[in-house]
DNA sequence: CCACGGATGCGCT
DNA sequence: GCGCATCCGTGGA
């Protein structure tokens, strides 16, 4: 067992930073009695300030109050037929988080293809609705403690060289679309988006 | 109670 | 690349 999980510290960051540090960790999942692992190759960050697609822009309400508590806890929220996995970041009572939006299948391909019921490898975890139900994710994993070996958590990866991380606009946001807070693992193939935004 | 829209996904062209 | 199915949280009546 080599593996850290990443704890407090890593999320008492900025979103930004923690967005951009998070391409290449690993994201485990334990949901439903069935292990799932991924490497994160794209992930969000949605600021507490001048950020009007951060859903704690508009204040503190019932499905996002987890945004304003502290750092290293799950926001999940269900949006058209699905859900999306977020960490909360930051200080307590200012609303940021990262976004998960992809992972590359590592662990329990076997469960991640029956839970989505397909077995195209890049369908089964490319965009953050996909990936919840891949990983057994949903409203009843909002506000759990992600820097705990329980039902969810992050682990870092060692790596030889640096990631090639790629900046761009995030995806299907209809405010704020200047702002470059995406992060993404250049070239990969698991990454969602449109492809000049992949390489 | 009901209308509305969104950090989406799928199927078809 | 594009249209539309789908669904739940939110806010106004």
């Amino acid at each position: 067992m080599n593996s850290k999980v990443l704890s407090k510290p890593f999320f008492e960051r900025g979103a930004k930073i923690v967005a951009k540090e998070l391409i290449g960790r690993r994201l485990v999942s334990r949901c439903g009695g069935h292990r799932a692992a991924g490497i994160i190759v794209e992930a969000e960050a949605y600021l507490p300030v001048n950020d009007p697609a951060c859903h704690g822009a508009r204040g503190k309400t019932k499905s996002n109050a987890v945004m304003f508590g502290p750092a290293g806890f799950a926001y999940v929220y269900s949006i058209h037929a699905g859900h999306c996995f977020n960490i909360v970041t930051g200080n307590v009572g200012e609303p940021e988080a990262v976004l998960i939006r992809a992972v590359e299948p590592q662990l329990g391909i076997k469960t991640l293809k029956r839970r989505r019921q397909n077995d195209n490898h890049r369908l089964l975890t490319t965009g953050p609705s996909r990936l919840c139900q891949a990983f057994g994710v949903n409203r009843e994993q909002d506000g759990i403690d992600l820097t705990v070996r329980r039902k969810i958590w992050l682990e870092d990866v060692d790596y030889d060289g640096e990631i090639p991380v790629m900046v761009s606009p995030r995806i299907g946001v209809t405010s704020g679309e200047s702002l470059k807070l995406r992060f993404v693992w250049k070239n990969n193939p698991y990454v969602s988006g449109p492809k000049k935004w992949r390489t």
